[in-house]
RNA sequence: GCGGACGUGGCGGAACGGUAGACGCAAGGGACUUAAAAUCCCUUGGGAGCAAUCCCGUGUGGGUUCGAUUCCCACCGUCCGCACCA
């Protein structure tokens, strides 16, 4: 049987084509079947896409697929995470306008994501840059600074010198900028900030209730907003020592039970009793403003060792009025914990005791480990901080630590000073509030006007969106919406005297807050979402991204999405139900002997035996083959689209990402791999063709009985169908793809024992053999399975056939092959029936010439019999 | 330092506590061909044996179990996250 050559990029396109004449992955709002929602994470348009891209939304276009043809209404949409700083760039660079520039960079990016075949609905296409999506953004705001979830503060935030702007601290990765790298400084400064604190205890309590979320992201998530439980104690001060008469100081512990290995306090520069001493002390002064200068650059505080400085300052113990504490300020506490003071424990805090012995305060134990003598129980350089029982503690000792705690918890809520308990109960938490003011012109401008007489003022809604001025210059460092000759001067909407606009534009990262929630209705104009297609499509039952935005992006929607609950604009908390983190596509590299790294494209592998060589293509050099590493443009190990989708056509790079690796791990991108893919392509097409070609009709009747070729062809495809659906529920996609190669192989080698004409029986196995296969691999393959559809005479196309039904009695045997171990050890077989009992199989077994051997005439010890699995003689 | 994940052939990896290595890649052998490409068939964890078959094998050492890649403990290694959070 000769079948020519299956030619991907003709099918491809044309199939593409079809597709969207037909309209076939609209999605209607009021479609009756129940709702599924499929999300990738959406992209930058940075210009081009790469197989980064590809692996993600291919696994997001299998569950698309798959859900619908198991009868989902699904919604799978994708837009634009538009504004942001490459545009800037590019304008400074190259001079182009950043509108322009992303533009342009969208029509590329859509017409090479049309390539990979998506069923994505292009109607509800959204970039965030369009002033129809950033004037609900503002409009978003708006509200929520009226519920209360914005606020204007002074506070210390994170420079990044490179983009000239501010950062949130989700955004600084070992103190560094997310996106630039450079080192991050601090700086004192007037920011907008979304009250994520607000809900801080809400974030952390309903990570419990995303299931389907990885642990690794719950994790990190619950680790980020950091809670502490602990007790916050007021100090008196001893009168004599202090500068202004302050009377007392709040420190905040989770190891109150400690309070009688007390040695030192410790105040943060920034302390207002720090400051009001140092008026009185210059050194003070002088090492104040030397903790300031260092700031809160990552790298600085990590080399930094612990300095303190006295301040003279004593502080009274709450259980013992003779008990007189030094007070440090020290450069290791933060301002903006707790109450930015605390008391230091040396015997039991590492970081406390490197600090006692630096400035020979010495240190008592209070808790002694299990098994030691109190006596002779000493810290020298390695602070304790496990389980064990009080010790040199008075009313104390002897208590566990949970039960110290409570003591000492409930002595000092019930004494009060000033008619104030000395303490309070207090949940700390790590997470700050989101600094979302941006100094930088694209993205979404803040809508508010500052008057000097009204103070910020909200842009009154009719006057919404707030759009950005499209003549600016990019000729110098800073922010063009400040330097505008016009945009800026506004009348007050309150007061009408002379104001002047926020220049502040928002962090990107709220762009993407809520951009699933448009996707329900980006048609609405009124308001930003619409209620009755939010509530109906969300949450998203399936998003698929990067692990780079556990916290980040993820955390940030969470929030956003119970803003909007609050403001009326969403009804749930959780926007996102199951979560789906894949791995990232890794290359080998090569370097020629100059050190320099050379393309993939430019380089030709050797095999000789095991052994593997590279050199290159057009000069026949030997090339080193380094490490595998994450695609990169320095490192040159990237493969692009255009250079795939252009020759073996989508399908093989589809199929290939899905491949191999599981999909949350990372996938080594290989030319042999990507050959393997584009032969079975190949191989799928002549299996098909072949099996088309002996078929029976589509609307043959089903024989009443299959001879055991047919039947056995017929059990492998409904084998196959009922594995592949489960791991594609699982989103086990390279399992999927080995029960496709397996069945494939069955199918093939069905047909090629096939003597003579085939019978009635057959023909109809085969045509339902092919179908199934076809549906099968449609999810990972849309352009192919298209392809083979029509030539097994379907009219219709895959993409809107239903998913085939599974006869689950074809996987039932009547007789199941047991394997028998002998002490663990497989050393056999037996074939009983089906539904045989215990004492039945047992005697088979003993009965097996291997197991008679083994026993050597004695009786087993024991025969375990697990139905349907295995047998266990124990000799 | 703290927290987490992972460790299986030459490689990617599979295996509800139940036949370890499915499936793919690479490699070797063969068929077809003037030749190549393409395609098809066979072999492929290590070792012993003509063979039947047997022994050893899932990072290392213990444990639980009739049975452990899977569960528990310790150690080694790799990767990731957080990092003065009181």
């Amino acid at each position: 049987m000769t079948t020519e050559r299956y030619n991907a990029r003709d099918s491809e396109t044309r199939w593409q084509k079809i597709w969207d004449d037909r309209a076939v992955f609209a999605t209607r709002n009021d479609d009756p079947r129940p709702k599924y929602y499929v999300l990738e994470m959406f992209p930058y348009p940075s210009g081009k896409l790469h197989v980064g891209h590809v692996r993600n939304y291919t696994i997001g276009d299998v569950v698309a697929r798959y859900k619908r043809a198991t009868g989902f209404n699904v919604l799978h949409p994708m837009g634009w995470d538009a504004f942001g700083l490459p545009a800037e760039n590019a304008a400074i660079e190259r001079k182009v306008h950043p509108k322009t520039w992303t533009a342009g960079n969208i029509a590329i990016m859509k017409s090479q994501l049309k390539l990979m075949g998506l069923s994505i609905d292009w109607d509800r296409e959204i970039a965030t840059c369009d002033p129809n999506y950033y004037k609900h953004q503002q409009k978003m705001f708006l509200d929520f600074w009226r519920a209360g979830l914005v606020e204007r503060k002074n506070s210390k935030v994170n420079w990044d010198p490179v983009e000239q702007t501010v950062l949130a601290n989700e955004q600084v990765i070992e103190g560094r900028g997310w996106r630039s790298g450079a080192v991050v400084e601090s700086r004192e400064l007037t920011q907008w900030f979304f009250k994520i604190t607000a809900f801080a205890q809400d974030l952390l309590d309903s990570i419990d209730r995303l299931e389907r979320w990885p642990d690794k992201v719950r994790l990190m998530q619950r680790n980020w907003i950091g809670r502490s439980e602990g007790l916050l104690i007021r100090f008196a001060l001893d009168p004599a020592t202090t500068p202004n008469r302050e009377s007392e100081l709040d420190i905040f512990t989770t190891r109150h039970d400690t309070l009688f290995g007390a040695k030192f306090m410790a105040l943060s520069p920034d302390h207002p009793l720090a400051n009001a001493a140092a008026a009185k002390d210059p050194a003070l002064a002088k090492f104040i403003a030397e903790c300031k200068r260092h700031g809160t650059a990552q790298e600085i505080i990590d080399k930094a060792e612990k300095l303190g400085f006295d301040t003279a300052i004593k502080a009274i113990h709450p259980f013992d009025p003779a008990w007189k504490l030094p007070i440090y300020v020290a450069n290791f506490v933060l301002m903006d914990y707790g109450s930015g003071a605390l008391f230091g424990c040396p015997a039991h805090d590492a970081r406390d005791l490197e600090f006692a012995n630096k400035y020979g305060l010495g240190n008592v134990p209070v808790v002694c480990p299990p098994g030691q003598d109190p006596k002779t129980f000493v810290i020298t350089d390695t602070a304790y901080d496990g389980e064990g029982r009080m010790i040199n503690s008075r009313f104390l000792d002897g208590m566990t630590i949970a039960e110290a705690k409570e003591e000492v918890a409930h002595r000092l809520e019930k004494e009060s000073a000033g008619n104030r308990p000395v303490a309070q109960r207090q949940i700390n938490f790590r997470l700050r509030d989101w600094g979302i003011s941006r100094q930088r012109y694209w993205g979404c401008p803040i809508p508010v006007i500052h008057c000097e007489t009204c103070g910020p003022v909200g842009v009154p809604e009719a006057e919404l969106p707030v759009t950005l001025p499209e003549d600016v210059a990019f000729d110098r460092p800073g922010n063009p919406l400040d330097r505008h000759p016009t945009w800026k001067h506004v009348a007050c909407p309150k007061c009408g005297k002379p104001a002047r606009r926020e220049t502040d534009t928002m962090d990107t990262f709220v762009d993407s807050s809520w951009y699933f929630a448009r996707f329900t209705d980006p048609w609405i104009s009124i308001a930003p979402t619409d209620r009755a297609a939010v509530d109906a499509w969300l949450p998203v039952d399936q998003y698929i991204g990067g692990i780079e935005h556990a916290v980040l992006h993820l955390l940030y929607s969470r929030f956003f999405t119970r803003a909007m609950q609050a403001t009326g604009h969403a009804g749930l908390d959780e926007p996102f139900a199951g979560l789906f983190t894949q791995g990232m596509v890794v290359h080998e590299t090569y370097r020629a002997a100059d050190g320099n790294y050379v393309e993939p494209a430019e380089v030709r592998i050797e095999s000789q035996g095991e052994a593997r060589r590279a050199v290159s293509a057009a000069t026949g050099e030997p090339i080193e083959i380094g490490p595998i590493e994450k695609m990169s443009k320095s490192k040159r190990n990237t493969v692009g689209l255009d250079e795939i989708a252009g020759t073996a056509g989508a399908d093989t790079a589809r199929w290939f990402m899905l491949s191999d690796s599981p999909p949350d791990r990372d996938v080594i991108w290989t030319e042999e791999g990507a050959q393997g893919a584009l032969r079975f392509v190949q191989h799928l097409w002549r299996l098909i063709s072949d099996a088309a070609s002996i078929a029976a009709p589509a609307d043959a009747p089903r024989p009443a009985d299959f001879r055991p070729a047919a039947l056995a062809l017929r059990k492998a495809a409904h084998r196959a169908l009922a594995r592949v659906s489960e791991d594609i529920e699982r989103l086990r996609f390279h399992v999927c793809v080995a029960h496709i190669y397996k069945f494939a192989n069955a199918f093939q080698t069905s047909l090629a024992e096939l003597e003579g004409e085939p019978m009635a029986d057959y023909r109809w196995a085969a045509r339902e053999a092919a179908g199934i296969l076809v549906r099968l691999f449609h999810p990972m393959m849309p352009h192919l399975a298209e392809e083979c559809w029509a030539v097994l005479g379907y009219a219709d196309l895959v993409a809107k056939a239903p998913w085939p039904t599974l006869e689950a009695d074809l996987l039932q045997e009547n007789t199941v092959t047991l394997p028998v171990q002998i002490n663990g050890k497989k050393r056999a077989d037996v074939t009983v029936g089906r539904d045989a009992k215990n004492p039945e199989i047992e005697a088979a077994v003993l009965a097996l010439d291997a197991v008679k051997r083994a026993l050597d005439g004695k009786p087993p010890k024991k025969v375990i019999v697990v139905p349907h699995r295995i047998v266990n003689v124990v000799a």
